[in-house]
DNA sequence: GGTTTTATTGAAACTAATTGCAGTTACAAT
DNA sequence: ATTGTAACTGCAATTAGTTTCAATAAAACC
């Protein structure tokens, strides 16, 4: 159940370092199930740990997403929200109304990423994604 | 070329107010050729009308995005930028390595949007859109 | 025109996120 | 084991955007 050794080597192999503080955030990550904030996460740390900046958790962030272990999630609600890649990709439609979100599967989007690609040479990157819009009840 | 008529009434209409504030903001976003941030317009329309507050432009914008007078992209530089709708509706494709911006035309999206609605009873909105990946040259 | 109602404004406080910098520390090389 | 250095951290300041609230002013009604 524990990646911190292939993460830690990933991490060395580019040059960057394994600290305590980047363990615990990652762990905590790891435990949360689903989507968290950079303050929960903050938080939750803090418990253990208080001696925690909360911009280290911001750019520890902005590390794990450029080694693709989390992904960035905008769902609208004024702060960002991180999940762990090794939990699946999955996609988000936000009812602009209700607020209500609906789980989407990634198929519905690989026509439009291979539109993309055949026509702009342009590939994206649709790991994590939220559209915005009306749901049935709302329209 | 001046639309405050049918505006004003449009506003009146819903119970808002065409105040002074307003009408500077929205001229000056019309006037933008192109995407314009809330900063650049408190800065355009402060030189000729000194006593306007940033919180009003943001306002404001809230406004006629709910009017669907503009629209509201975030083109991943830190600020979000707005656009008149009546210079047509497209989307973005955002390169995030060079940073390069490729317009898109709204064909491409109606499959994605048909399918959503189709699949999820889902009506996405979709006037503006960025999306982030890697153009043909960083690939 | 004058009065009233209530949407709107400016100012200031506040939140989420980012940045610059000086001091600290992981870890590779000796 | 010690050292050198570049990566990293905490702190404080900054930025983009939002919210609160008392004062102001559109526009509807007389």
């Amino acid at each position: 159940m524990n990646h911190s050794g292939d993460i830690s080597s990933k991490l060395r192999r580019r040059g960057y370092r394994l600290t305590p503080q980047r363990m615990m955030i990652l762990e905590a990550v790891e435990a949360a199930d689903g989507h968290i904030s950079a303050d929960e996460i903050y938080a939750r740390v803090c418990d253990r740990y208080p001696h925690l900046n909360i911009s280290t958790v911001y750019r520890t962030f902005e590390l794990l997403k450029e080694l693709g272990l989390v992904t960035e999630t905008d769902m609208g609600d004024g702060r960002v929200r991180y999940h762990s890649i090794r939990k699946g990709h999955h996609h988000h439609l936000v009812c602009q109304n209700c607020g209500c979100i609906i789980d989407l599967d990634e198929a519905v989007l690989l026509p439009l990423k291979d539109a993309l690609f055949r026509d702009y040479g342009f590939d994206a990157d649709l790991k994590h994604l939220a559209i915005f819009g009306r749901c049935s009840k709302c329209r």
